[in-house]
DNA sequence: TATGAATGAGATTTCATTCAT
DNA sequence: AATGAATGAAATCTCATTCAT
């Protein structure tokens, strides 16, 4: 993957071509141009983010909660992971203005949305600003991960999602036993 | 600052220098080429943040540790807010491959190995594993902070600062007092 | 017509094969390239001017020649309307060298013939220089009917040949009653 | 003159600062794009032509009437002789639809006002439908020129402005005497 | 005959960098 | 030291044409 290596600045459309073994011509017979198809590659990652998001599970200070909350960052590593060249792209994209940023902005929000509503779930509540807790959380996760499927950081995948689970449980049920 | 709207890629040499009134010729009088202006801005940050990773204090499930964490947490949050567009960029390059992703990485491990050491401090050990927990420390604050200095979340100071200390508190002591 | 719309370089291949409903291969098997398709629609007009020219009637200052020549100016319009799409990109090739622009010289050279045949039929002759005096002519009739049909100046059929007829009859027999 | 040999679409801007001498990074640097450099190009001609219209004299079956009626479409021909790359492609231009298709109508309207000024003049009238035919007038000295200087047809500028001003003045004044 | 996805040569445009003044 | 017009390599994009089906 051509983003892999450079990112959207360094992947020429000639590269890219030149990786799927196309031509110019058949690049733009399916792209309006190069933005278009960092959209298109987008979009998949927006919706399988979505997705997540909607699945994250209700939390709670027990084993099955915790086991379930493991499961689901294992899914967040597992997308992250398959999709990485797009979401460095992307990370690129979130450090300008424009509309890929807004874009990732809305997936933020998604996330955070979920989250405060699974805080909200939670008695007694855990933090004071659920939506700042929330944000700090999805920070974490996010880019922990990222580092970690980049090798900015050499974490296994075990041993990530493991930590995350622990801290988030912690962070959400103070230090209060798995039943 | 140029970098603020449009990132590394999108700051053209000619806006950087009608931004800053001088000419091209100027420009390349003090920097050998574009790279070398935002080598030389990173490099600026990338003592600060040298210097912030040293200053972490020692952490103790103490109000006056948690003060202190609340310190520092506010100089991070200042020095984000202070030299935001060159973050930005950074983050950028980071999302690629090449030098500043490197140097991205070396920076990131310095923060790493400064929580690693505060950990290692504390009795009983908080977690099994400090690497990770540390890697996921970091990316909490530095993303949270990232996402509410550059505005992609509504968040004030006050608010990340407070909510970014409880929660490493709870995170480092779990649910022990204060004393 | 999508020459119409665009004229010759506008118009795409692949536009005019969505125009007719049909695919480019087929385009290609009845012509050998766009120029072509270009070629054989000016033929079509060319025959009809060629018609036209040698239908160009005899001139007297009479009733029945007055009314012969505004038939046949009105005959020119008729094509112009017919063909406008073809004649605005013949416009277009003639701007230009090359063989679109010969025929075109060839053609004009066949009306102005013909008009000089015509004049020098008149006794007195009317003008010093037959020849000038057709280009001016043709000219004159070719392009208030290009203009009044692609729609750059609002005049009607009627109206047009009405003018151009009785301009026409003054600049051949001068003042002289038809009788 | 590039626009000379190839019109506009057959002038590529490789072509155009070849012959200018120049690099492609200067010819943006003065035309935001190859239409820009046109566009500025036909502004010069229609400045030209907008005097030209307004200096057309005020007719009348007089000798100087004559001569100076000779010496407008005498300087008609220079102009065209001069920029008639220019207008080649601006003929081109509105062969299609579009921006300098309108802008041709304006020119062509402005001819025309200012020749049914003249007429209105004259007393009596010499035609019922001024608009046409100036239309036609218009028409009949543009398109011959065109022809003329583009060596269509083979006229010399003396012999083509001398029956131009005759066929003008027998439209106008009809076989009148000049005085 | 008919198709239309694929092609690639060649066009336009960008922008970091240079250098004569 | 400072300038900014000029450069040109390299990028993006277009579209007439082909060819396997």
């Amino acid at each position: 993957m051509v983003l892999d290596r450079r990112g959207y600045h360094g992947a020429r459309v000639d590269d890219i071509v030149k990786t799927a073994r196309a031509s110019h011509g058949t690049f733009y017979l399916y792209f309006s141009n190069k933005e278009d198809l960092f959209r298109a590659l987008v979009a998949d990652v927006t919706e399988e983010m979505r997705e997540l998001a909607e699945s994250l599970p209700p939390v709670g200070p027990t084993r099955s909660g915790y086991d379930e909350l493991r499961g689901w960052l294992g899914r967040f590593y597992d997308i992250y992971h398959h999709y990485h060249p797009v979401i460095r792209a992307w990370t690129e994209a979130n450090a300008q203005n424009g509309d890929m940023a807004r874009l990732g902005a809305q997936v933020l929000r998604r996330f955070i949305d979920q989250l405060v509503r699974r805080v909200g779930e939670i008695d007694p509540p855990p933090v004071a600003a659920p939506e700042v807790a929330a944000l700090a959380m999805v920070s974490m996760v996010e880019r922990a991960t990222f580092y970690a499927v980049v090798g900015m950081v050499p974490v296994e995948r075990e041993a990530l999602v493991d930590n995350l689970a622990a801290i988030l449980h912690v962070g959400l049920f103070g230090g209060r036993r798995r039943r």
